[in-house]
This record gives structure tokens, C-alpha cells and sequence, in this order.
DNA sequence: GGGCCGGGCCGAT
DNA sequence: TGACTATCGGCCCGGCCC
């Protein structure tokens, strides 16, 4: 037997028994070596074999005498627990075999004769029997298990598939134990000792199934338990066409071990006689039993336990040095005894939400990112009516390091806001203390503690016969008075923020609010303003009053329950169904298929639940095409700017003045382009994965972005006045001289360069999960409407008034005596400026879904997916902008038409 | 001494 | 080259308070 480190295979699941396990392990080593998982791991054991050095010292402390009256101690207890043995039920464990890689061999036959797994390439769910032979498992990353075995197969999850096979298992089951219990999608177990005693009068045709599917030919099974169970694990097959092994035993625990016997496609049923039980146990290897994991088979193989009768013979010892408890499951595992009921939990002990990303250290992101994961959190509670009064931070570091911090709530709450706050607080203290601390790679929000809103029961039963008006401002009445007691409480931990943090959160509170209330800030930190759900006049701080508002929003919440209580469900039934999924000590089924082994966040329905400060998103099937079409239109962009900067610098036709305002344009343009390209990538690759995550670098880009659309459109400004100052002031020499161009054109950069920095160091710029890109939320606010003027319509407008001017100048001038060269000058510089009007009217169309949305904001909620729709517009822009930059700048086109043709002429030339 | 709180660790799927 | 999940339950410990 191998020797249990963290690294090495784990050897204990079906299918597995005959592997060359010293190449397996070497081969995992060497993938793994580098990897700071692996050196944490090493941590990890290291820590281990340190405290199993002191447990060993504390064993050579204790003399035989001290042994053996532990051992005679361990007796006793060995035989109470015989005399609760229970040898009268009969259990059976039914266990699909590679349960997900079998529905999709299934779906796919080709997959049935490679190794395969089921998963992502960060982590496997399952993997077939093929594949468990070069050692690839589940939870094992797709990178080591590619390692292991190079053609491995590796589908992704589709829970939805899986969830309906579940079902049909599941019902089956149910035929024969209605109290049965699920762990998950693939294991149930059932107590068969009811079904048992009736089986003996069920008819012969009630026990008969057709042998295959839309077969005549049936096949009849009969009344014992080995038969029972094949009739189930047929009818499973029929269902699902997936085999199922299953374990019949007097317990749960010995249902479980038998299930694995004769894995897969087999069944196995252990007598229930004790010294069958005890021989069957006794003999296996410690691995094999539920409950005891790396860590705990580690400190057992020091003391030289290998198998349960290992435990048996060191029941002295283990008395003396483990915990009651522990020693108490060893005791009953080396006893066979195991649970004989199937309790269902009454309520979920916790909920949260957890996700990994790149390292990073950005508090802003960090920040941003909790948020999130609390507003997610918050809306699974919201939605099942439960209160919580915990709130746990779990964060781990690129070192694979785990941290956990939490804070009790002076009351049981469902606010967003307070609950935000919390666990925000948490973050910033630790980022805040720790300034060793290492960038993060995962952050998780946990909520515990729980209850059910029952207070809402009672008061929705009754004022669901009276109007709902009264229900409304009686419950919002008495919620201010609560989230006020809640306010207080939270004031005196606020003290311990830093200054930066908190003007973080007061931006945060500003951005989320600005549509429902208007505080004057300037004046002092109290304002008055009216609650945009009661109606009610408000007084108070920015937190008193968004808490209130986030409670009205409860009441909403309330009323619209009530309207459906009327017509359909009691406000039961959400939690009723929590419960129900919720099973004696494993996982609600619910829960366990959310499960899942690759780094892309929780998809249902091959949709992808997130939520961000307003929305909720889901996967979209058009994302993607989208995305494709984005980033044709961004390289074309680029393409042709690199093209035309290309053609100016080797033309050497950029010695015009013009021509370096054209050159500055095309700069622009090539950084606008880059930068659209950079976005759709990033967006793209987020879709194509189905993730939510950011890092520095879509701040960056969106620093870029702001920079390049304001450097673009002060570049058409630039010509414009170019043209203009030929015109008007033919004369003014230093005007029109290389020099003061530059200096404009210098000038314009600066500006460009340096306005965005505000935007990203004041947290302005947000990460929008929705549209999967960086970017100033829409919505009514001074960041917003400067940004628009500063970048899109003062440059625009100028160029409008220019033009206009232009053409009245032009109108005066033709009246006058003017020289003829001077008047043509004119016309022809006016029509410069004419190509360039049309240059800017594409900016002007293309950019006016955009402009729309900034504007809609302002009244109303962006609608969803807003970026990524505007941004179709403004990519197709860029293209559209190049080639009129093409058609307008004579010299660009005649050098890019002398330059095609000259190849033209080479490649004839060459051919002949 | 018992209960609560906050932190850590383990295990299962 | 580097690359190791998400969610939940349960247990234990030390520190603190009553």
C-alpha cells in the first residue's frame, strides 16, 4: 500500500485497484512540482508530521498500565455500542457509476471507447473507467490528468443533463422508500425494510419490467432484497440506460462500503450477522471509510494503522489521544455500526459564495468583488426568506493560504447594506492590517446562523385580506425602526476604517443611489430626501437612508409575495423546498448540483447566475457571434491604422502640416483600436468561459479607452481648426507653422493623458459583469456628464460651430472682392472641412446609441447588456472612421493607390 | 464551568 | 511556462464573559 502524502493518487475510488501507483505518483510530482499548490501542500504535511511528532512523544509518555486500562476502557465502550447494534433494517446504497461520464458517453458513443473526463481544464468532476486507469480521477486538475493520460477527453459539465437523469433515479428510488436520501446527484440511499415486508404480497406483475426498453419480453424479480435491488438498478438502467452499483447492508455506513464491492454495474449485500460485519470491516483498508480523509489516514498510519482492525488493535492508544468524538466514530467504524435512519435536516446551516481568480492585491477590485459576492449571497437569502445573523470572509492567497474572518450581527438580517458593509469591513481590516499580505486568488461570502423570516408569516396571512397598501406602510414603518437599532450598531465599528477605504464606500453608496435619492453632501453629512418606494421624507446620513431604502425594497418585496401568495403559493413555499432538499448529513441536492470542479463560476441551465451591483446576467447564446464580430471590426481597425501610419512615415508624405494632424488621427485611432480590441478579447474570453472576473488590466484598458476616444475626437478637432485658421487667417504664419501644430496636438495629449486618472483612482471606473467590461456605469452624475462633455461633445460641438463659421465666412468672402486663389482656397479648405463634418457625423451616428444609453440613464436604469450593445456601434465606428480618413486625405490615398498598384505591377511583372 | 465568539481545519461530493 | 474548484457541514481550540 502506498504511502498516504498530500500529493499522491488517491487510489480509493472504484476502478483504481490495479494501477502502477509509484508512476502515477511520480508523474503527478513532476507536473505539480513547481506549482505554489504544490509547495503549500508540502506545508501542509510538514505541519502534519509535526503534530503527529507530538502525538507520538505524548504516547511514549504514557506507561502499559496506562495503555491497558485505556484498551479495557475501549472494551466497554465497544460493547455498548453492540448492544444498540440494530441488525433488523436493510439499507441500500445505490451509486451511479461515473455518473457524468456516463450520461455523457451516453450522449456522445464515440466518448465510451477513449479515456475521458468530465470537468474543465481547472478541474475534473469525474472521469470514466477508461481514464481512472492512467490514474485520472476526480478532483484532479485537468492539467495534471493530461499529465497522467495525454489523449484524455475532457467534456464539460452540463448539469442539466445530469439533473434530469437524477430525477428519473431518484423517482425510481422513491418507489421504494418515499423517506429515502439523496447525497448529491448520483448516490442515494434507501431503507428497504418496509418495502420488504409488503414486497411479499405485491402480484408477480407488479415485480415484472420489460428486459428492454419497448421490449415484450419482460423479466421478473422477486421478493428478496438482493432482488429487490436488481430490479431497482434495472429499472435505473431502463430509465437512464446508466448503470447503477448498489450496497445492501443493517446500516448505512456498511451500504455505503458494499455499493463499492462489486462497482461498477454490480451490487453486493453484506449479511447482517456481527461476525460477518466485523470480517467484512475489519479488513478494509482505512481509506475506504467515509469520514476519514488525508489528513486523518496520515495520523493513523503513524501509529502503524493501515486497516480498521488496525483501529481495533490500537483502541488503547487512540483512547488516550484523541478526541471523545473522534475516538467515539473509530470506535463505531471498527464496530460496523453505522446510522439506521435517514434524517432529513430542518434548515441549511449556511450560504455563500465563493470564486477564484487571477492573484491580485487592487483593494478597489477586491472590494468590488466582495460586493458582489455579498449581493449574491444576499439575494439567495432574500429569495428564500431566511435571515442570517453571521457573516464569514474566506479569502486564500496566491500561496494557496486560507483565511477566514467573522462577525456576529447584533440581530438577524437580510439587508444588502449591512451585510455589505460587514463583510466589506472584514476585507479592509485584513488588507489593511496585513500589508505582507499576499495577492489574493479567491474570495468567498459566507452567511450562517439562520432563520426563517417567520415573522413574515403571520403578518403576510394577515394583511393579505386587507389592501396592500396598509401592509406595505405598516411593514415599512416598523423596518425603519429595526434598520436604525442596525444603523447604530454598525456606526461604531465604521471608526475603524481608514480614511481611503471610506471614501471608497461613500463613492460606492453615491454610485448605487444616485438614481433613488439626492443627498447634498456639500453641506453637511445629514440631508433630507423622499424614499422612492414609501414616499416617505427622509432625514438622515447616506447610510440611514440607503439602508431604509434597501428595506422598502424588502417591502416591495413583501407586497409582491402577497400578490402571489394570493394566487398561487404560501410564502412557505421557497423554504419549504430548502428544507425539503436539504438531507441528513450530506448535501441538498440543490446545493451538490451546483457543484463544480473547473474555475468557471456556478452555471445552471448553461446559463451563468451573477449578480452585479443592479443585475442579474445570464449566459446569452448571441455573445458570442457578437464578440467575434467586434473583433473582426477592432483588427480590421488596426490593421488599416497600422497600414496608414505605415504608408506616412515611409512616403515621408507626413512632412505636410496637415499630414501630421492626419498622422495624429491615425495614432488615435490605432490606440482606440488596440484599446476596442483589448476589451473585446477580454470580453471575449470571459464569455468563451463563461467567468466573471477582472483584474488590473481592465482598468487599464479602460484608462486607455477614455484616453484614446478623447485623443481621437481632439484630433478632428485639431483638423478642423487647422483648416479653419488656413482660412480665416491665411497670413498667421506661426499658426499654421509645424510647431504650433505640435504644440496643439502636444497639448491635447496632456489633457487626454492625464483627465482619465481621476476617473480610475476614484474608483468611477467599475467593472460592469454584464457587459464584461470596464467602464463608468451609466447613470445620472456629474462623473458622467463631464466625461461626456469633456471627450465627446465639446470636441464635436467645436467642430460643428467651426464649420458653420466656416461656411458664413465662405459666404461673406464670395460677396467681397477677393483674390480668385484666395476664394478657391477657401472653398476647397471649406470642403476639407466638409469630409471632415462627415467624418464626425459617423461618429456622431455610431456613437449615438451610446450617447442614448448616457442619456436614458439619466431618467431611468440602463437597460441590461447595454455595453455590449453600444459598443457594436462604436467598433464598427472605428472601421467606418479609417476608411473616411482613407477617402478624405487626398495624399494617404493617391500613395496607398500608387503603392497597391506598384505591387500590382511587381507581381504581373514577376509572373511574366 | 458553561456558553458564545471567532478562527482554523478536515472531509465529502 | 504555469496550471489544483465550490459549497457545505462539522469539530476543536482559545479567549472572553457571566
Amino acid at each position: 500500500m502506498s504511502r498516504t502524502t498530500f500529493l499522491n493518487v488517491d487510489d480509493t475510488k472504484a476502478g483504481m485497484e490495479d494501477l502502477d501507483k509509484e508512476k502515477i505518483n511520480k508523474l503527478i510530482q513532476e507536473a505539480s512540482k513547481n506549482s505554489k499548490f504544490f509547495k503549500q501542500q508540502q506545508r501542509r504535511e510538514e505541519e502534519n508530521r509535526r503534530r503527529i511528532e507530538v502525538k507520538l512523544s505524548k504516547i511514549k509518555s504514557f506507561s502499559t498500565f496506562q495503555i491497558e486500562q485505556a484498551e479495557k476502557s475501549a472494551d466497554r465502550y465497544l460493547n455498548q455500542l453492540d448492544k444498540t447494534r440494530d441488525l433488523s433494517r436493510i439499507f441500500c446504497h445505490i451509486d451511479m457509476d461515473a455518473f457524468y461520464a456516463s450520461v455523457e458517453m451516453r450522449e456522445n458513443p464515440a466518448l465510451q471507447h477513449v479515456p475521458m473526463a468530465v470537468g474543465g481544464e481547472g478541474m475534473l468532476s469525474t472521469s470514466n473507467y477508461l481514464a481512472r486507469q492512467f490514474g485520472v480521477r476526480a478532483a484532479m486538475p485537468g492539467f495534471i490528468a493530461r499529465h497522467l493520460c495525454p489523449n484524455l477527453v475532457i467534456v464539460p459539465c452540463d448539469f442539466n443533463k445530469y439533473r434530469v437523469d437524477s430525477s428519473k433515479v431518484m423517482k425510481i428510488i422513491s418507489e421504494y422508500d418515499e423517506n429515502y436520501g439523496s447525497c448529491g446527484l448520483d448516490e442515494a440511499f434507501a431503507d428497504l425494510t418496509n418495502h420488504l415486508q409488503k414486497r411479499s404480497t405485491l402480484s408477480e406483475e407488479q415485480r415484472t419490467f420489460p428486459k428492454e426498453e419497448n421490449s415484450t419480453e419482460t423479466i421478473t424479480f422477486g421478493i428478496t432484497a438482493e432482488e429487490t435491488v436488481q430490479e431497482i438498478r434495472h429499472r435505473i438502467y431502463l430509465a437512464t440506460r446508466i448503470t447503477a452499483s448498489a450496497g445492501m447492508a443493517c446500516n448505512m455506513r456498511l451500504a455505503k462500503l458494499c455499493s463499492d464491492i462489486n462497482k461498477p454495474n454490480g451490487q453486493y449485500q453484506l449479511e447482517s450477522n456481527v461476525n460477518v460485519i466485523l470480517n467484512f470491516i475489519r479488513n478494509l483498508p482505512i481509506r475506504k471509510i467515509k469520514g476519514i480523509g488525508k489528513v486523518t489516514a496520515l495520523h493513523l498510519e503513524s501509529l502503524q494503522i493501515q486497516t480498521v482492525n488496525d483501529i481495533y488493535l490500537k483502541r488503547g492508544i487512540l483512547k488516550l489521544i484523541e478526541y471523545p468524538s473522534t475516538f467515539d466514530f473509530l470506535m463505531r467504524v471498527c464496530n460496523g455500526c453505522g446510522s439506521t435512519t435517514i434524517e432529513h435536516d430542518d434548515l441549511q446551516k449556511s450560504i455563500g459564495h465563493e470564486t477564484t481568480f487571477n492573484g491580485t492585491s487592487d483593494s478597489l477590485q477586491l472590494i468590488s468583488l466582495c460586493r458582489d459576492l455579498a449581493k449574491k449571497t444576499v439575494d439567495e437569502l432574500i429569495s428564500d426568506r431566511i435571515l442570517c445573523k453571521r457573516v464569514t470572509l474566506k479569502i486564500k492567497t496566491v500561496n494557496f493560504e486560507i483565511l477566514t474572518r467573522s462577525k456576529t450581527l447584533s440581530s438577524y438580517t437580510d439587508s444588502l447594506n449591512i451585510i455589505t458593509d460587514k463583510v466589506i469591513t472584514l476585507l479592509k481590516h485584513e488588507l489593511d492590517q496585513d500589508l505582507e499580505l499576499p495577492a489574493l486568488r479567491l474570495m468567498g461570502v459566507r452567511v450562517s446562523d439562520l432563520k426563517m423570516k417567520s415573522s413574515d408569516l403571520p403578518i403576510l396571512q394577515f394583511f393579505s385580506k386587507k389592501s396592500t397598501t396598509t401592509t406595505i406602510n405598516e411593514n415599512t414603518h416598523d423596518m425603519i425602526e429595526d434598520i436604525d437599532d442596525d444603523a447604530d450598531d454598525d456606526e461604531g465599528e465604521e471608526e475603524n476604517l481608514n480614511e481611503e477605504f471610506l471614501s471608497i464606500e461613500n463613492q460606492y453608496n453615491e454610485d448605487c443611489n444616485s438614481k433613488l435619492i439626492h443627498i447634498d453632501d456639500e453641506n453637511s453629512n445629514t440631508s433630507t430626501t423622499t424614499c422612492p418606494v414609501c414616499q416617505k421624507m427622509l432625514l438622515g446620513d447616506n447610510d440611514k437612508i440607503n439602508k431604509h431604502i434597501d428595506l422598502c425594497l424588502n417591502g416591495e418585496m413583501i407586497r409582491t409575495t402577497i400578490k402571489e401568495q394570493d394566487q398561487q403559493t404560501s410564502p412557505q413555499t421557497n423554504y419549504n423546498k430548502r428544507i425539503n432538499l436539504t438531507q441528513s448529513k450530506v448535501t441538498p441536492p440543490a446545493k451538490r448540483q451546483k457543484r463544480k470542479f473547473n474555475t468557471t463560476p456556478q452555471r445552471t441551465n448553461g446559463t451563468m447566475t451573477l449578480q452585479n451591483n443592479s443585475t442579474t446576467i445570464d449566459f446569452q447564446s448571441w455573445f458570442i457571434p457578437i464578440d467575434i464580430l467586434n473583433m473582426i471590426c477592432c483588427v480590421s481597425a488596426v490593421i488599416l491604422a497600422l497600414i496608414f501610419l505605415f504608408i506616412i512615415i515611409f512616403d515621408k508624405v507626413y512632412r505636410k502640416v496637415g499630414m501630421i494632424l492626419v498622422v495624429n488621427s491615425c495614432l488615435a485611432e490605432f490606440i482606440f483600436g488596440i484599446y476596442l480590441l483589448a476589451v473585446t478579447l477580454f470580453t471575449f474570453h470571459n464569455d468563451l468561459k463563461q467567468i466573471y472576473f477582472y483584474d488590473s488590466f481592465c482598468l487599464i484598458t479602460a484608462y486607455i479607452g477614455y484616453m484614446s476616444i478623447g485623443l481621437q475626437n481632439y484630433s478632428y478637432l485639431l483638423q478642423a481648426i487647422y483648416r479653419y485658421i488656413l482660412i480665416v487667417n491665411p497670413l498667421g504664419l506661426f499658426y499654421q507653422s509645424v510647431k504650433f501644430q505640435v504644440f496643439l496636438i502636444s497639448f491635447t495629449w496632456i489633457c487626454c493623458i492625464i483627465y482619465p486618472f481621476p476617473l480610475v483612482f476614484t474608483g468611477q471606473i467599475k467593472y460592469l459583469v454584464d457587459d464584461q467590461l470596464c467602464q463608468i456605469p451609466p447613470g445620472f452624475s456629474f462623473v458622467t456628464i463631464f466625461n461626456a462633455f469633456y471627450i465627446y461633445l465639446f470636441p464635436m460641438i467645436s467642430i460643428v460651430l467651426i464649420y458653420l463659421k466656416m461656411v458664413r465666412y465662405v459666404r461673406e468672402m464670395s460677396k467681397h472682392v477677393t483674390p480668385v486663389n484666395r476664394l478657391f482656397h477657401a472653398q476647397r479648405e471649406l470642403k476639407m472641412i466638409r469630409r471632415i463634418i462627415s467624418l464626425v457625423s459617423i461618429l456622431i451616428a455610431l456613437g449615438l446609441p451610446y450617447q442614448t444609453l448616457i442619456i436614458v440613464s439619466f431618467f431611468k436604469s440602463a437597460p441590461k447588456y447595454h455595453f455590449r450593445i453600444v459598443f457594436i456601434f462604436i467598433n464598427a465606428s472605428l472601421v467606418f472612421v479609417l476608411i473616411a480618413i482613407l477617402e478624405i486625405t487626398e495624399p494617404l490615398k493617391t500613395s496607398l493607390i500608387r503603392r497597391i498598384n506598384g505591387r500590382a505591377t511587381n507581381v504581373v511583372r514577376t509572373v511574366a
